[in-house]
RNA sequence: GGUCCUGUAGUGUAGCGGUUAUCACGUCUGCCUGUCACGCAGAAGAUCGCGAGUUCGAAUCUCGUCGGGACCGCCA
């Protein structure tokens, strides 16, 4: 092969016995027996074991060094073989051993249970981390996922494009990074937090159709989901496109990634349509996990005359889980605190006898038709259990946290099983208590559904061509037919707060570019590093990237954010106060 | 911005008011010709994250601070 190797070390076979071979790679683990001493070198591709019955080959050799390894390959004896690894068949009779670069520091943790560490030393070391094999897995696993992303994408024929990393700053949806500028005093870059405006000018350039996988920066605070700072795109665009196109192109994407990556059971195509507002009375939230069973009854009207305080003027959500009340007192404890700890005063609940009669903490403040409504509401049977949300505008929020909370301690997720579904007809506007004004609930140029009188109706009546692609409770991806009239743009912006000087001024060449003729356009976004923790049945989202950073937004070997000298800090024209 | 959990040799942990600070892996030395999580014998290695307080006495309790993690807000 090359001066190092003339083999990889997990690819020699038995077809390689007699002949001399080299090997280059890390040196994984010592076996000193006085006499014979054995040595497993690591690469890539594999491990191998090489022997020798001379011990001066193996001076100075120290456990994760690099070494180049010559020697014959020879078969082992039948008791000798190793069944546990692939070339556990044969080993090499070591004649010459050279150490490339000597591992001199006791390493910080063991590479074999890398992932048993805490994720600081792992990330301050990510590069020995990262030699363990299940972790580099992940990270070649990446690799074919991506690349059947872009080969998929490609033969949809879609056009890759790659667009700006380098900015302006944009006054809608995530605070941006900004880069101060050298050139333009007092000026600044912003990273993009999606390639939006310039793919959507791709669509006014007339290509048909674009993709990218595309870096995306928001400087947000991290989840288990969502890693702070950077993440990545399969980012594409469509010309002359409804939401029914693009959905079909996304189906098909998601669907033959899923099927190609994993063993799951997925949703059949077409993958189930639900409204927003359906989801949100049904589920609490706009990315329901459909593999658990449990769902909200609205519950408000039945307590509109209650004396019971905690129910009284305020919206009440119920969700009955069957066949549980005979759980211990310490069981519904927890449930309780886990109430608490989402800032709910506590949660009240009602069990449901054989007679059905009712028991528990609440049921002494129901009336007989309260209790016969509930039972007709919640559809109660025996045995079954009804947990009370009330609250005077969370309760649907605080419910939907209960029902995952509830199906999560219950079991009720088939981990092998992927539920997908799209979310859509979203909002155009919510209403922000704070600012107390109407902003965009989602991105500022979707097309609102009956765009040509929006002015005419209540902000938050007005839904727009929106639409989220879920599964398993993991909002995956988001997309939307674009706004291609400029009038229904200046509506849109009027509604939110911006006059047509504001937009021209934020969004000046792309204002002007809907001057020149527009097609319609849709197009999507999919969250390439969630749909990899999805597939790998990953819990946190770092272990798909190669170097992640930590929740905080540290890079803990890279050692970012610094700060930088004065010289660099006056090129820009920053002080630090 | 808020809430909760967490920090003990290189690593993972035990200890939770008085210990010579536990154990395992790793490291170092010696022995060992068939191991593959090799084995055996021995050794070194810890200002118990940092600072203050309570106490006769703090790894242990309290407060602050810094780092890590999770969640709410935020983000989509």
């Amino acid at each position: 092969m090359n001066k190092y190797r003339t083999h990889f070390c997990g690819d020699l076979t038995l077809n390689d016995i007699g002949s001399v071979v080299k090997i280059a790679g890390w040196v994984e683990n010592i076996r000193d027996h006085g006499g014979v001493i054995f040595v497993d070198i690591r690469d890539q591709y594999g491990t191998v074991q090489i022997v020798s019955n001379d011990n001066a080959i193996f001076d100075n050799v120290t456990r994760e060094s690099t070494v180049c390894v010559t020697g014959k390959v020879i078969k082992r004896d039948e008791e000798l073989i190793n069944k546990k690894i692939k070339t556990g068949y044969i080993e090499i009779l070591t004649s010459k051993l050279e150490i490339l670069s000597a591992c001199s520091n006791v390493l910080p943790f063991e590479i074999k249970t890398s992932s048993d560490n805490s994720l600081e030393v792992r990330l301050k070391y990510r590069y020995l981390d990262m030699r363990n094999k299940k972790v580099k897995d992940k990270i070649m696993f990446r690799a074919d996922v991506v690349k059947y992303l872009r080969d998929k994408t490609n033969s949809l024929n879609f056009t890759e494009i790659t667009t700006p990393i380098l900015t302006a700053s944009s006054p809608e949806g995530a605070r941006d990074f900004v880069v101060p500028s050298r050139k333009f005093h007092g000026k600044f870059y912003a990273l993009p937090q999606a390639p939006q405006l310039f793919k959507q000018l791709l669509m006014i350039a007339g290509f048909d159709r674009y993709f990218q996988i595309a870096p995306c920066f928001r400087d947000e605070d991290a989840r288990s989901d969502r890693i702070y700072g950077e993440f990545y795109q399969l980012d594409l665009e469509m010309s002359f496109a409804t939401e029914d196109d693009v959905c079909k192109v996304t189906e098909d994407i998601l669907y033959s990634t899923f099927s190609k990556f994993s063993d799951k059971l997925i949703s059949s195509k077409p993958f189930k349509r639900i409204s927003y507002k359906d989801s949100m009375l049904k589920y609490g939230t706009d990315k329901p996990d459909l593999r658990n069973p449990l769902y909200i009854v609205d519950l408000t009207n039945i307590f509109v005359k209650t004396s019971f305080k905690p129910f009284k003027d305020v919206v009440v959500k119920g969700i009955k889980v069957p066949c549980i009340a005979d759980k211990s007192n310490s069981w519904f404890n927890e449930v309780v605190d886990y109430a608490k700890s989402i800032n709910m005063p506590g949660i009240g609940y009602i069990m449901v006898n054989d007679d059905m009669t009712f028991r528990g903490p609440i049921d002494k403040f129901l009336t007989e038709v309260e209790r016969d409504e509930l039972i007709k509401a919640a559809e109660l049977k025996a045995n079954s259990v009804l947990f009370f949300i009330a609250d005077k505008c969370k309760a649907p929020n605080l419910a939907g946290l209960m029902r995952i909370e509830l199906g999560r301690k219950l079991n009720l997720l088939d981990k092998n099983r992927f539920d997908i579904c799209i979310i859509n007809d979203f909002p155009m506007f919510e209403y922000d208590d704070e600012s107390e004004k109407y902003i965009f609930m989602h991105n500022p140029f979707s097309l609102p559904k009956d765009g040509k009188d929006i002015i005419s109706k209540k902000p938050t009546d007005i839904i727009a061509y929106q639409f989220d692609f879920v599964c398993n409770g993991v909002e995956l991806l988001s997309g939307a037919v674009r706004n291609h009239d400029l009038k229904i743009m200046r509506d849109c912006f009027k509604i939110a707060g911006y006059d047509e000087e504001d937009l021209k001024e934020k969004f000046g060449s792309f204002y002007n570019a809907f001057n020149y003729g527009v097609p319609p356009h849709a197009g999507m976004a999919i969250g390439i590093d969630r749909m990899l923790m999805l597939l790998k049945g990953e819990d946190n989202i770092r272990e798909t990237i190669a170097f992640p950073m930590t929740s905080g937004g540290q890079d803990l070997m890279m050692g970012s954010p610094t700060t930088v000298n004065e010289t660099q800090l006056k090129d820009v024209h920053i002080k630090i106060r």
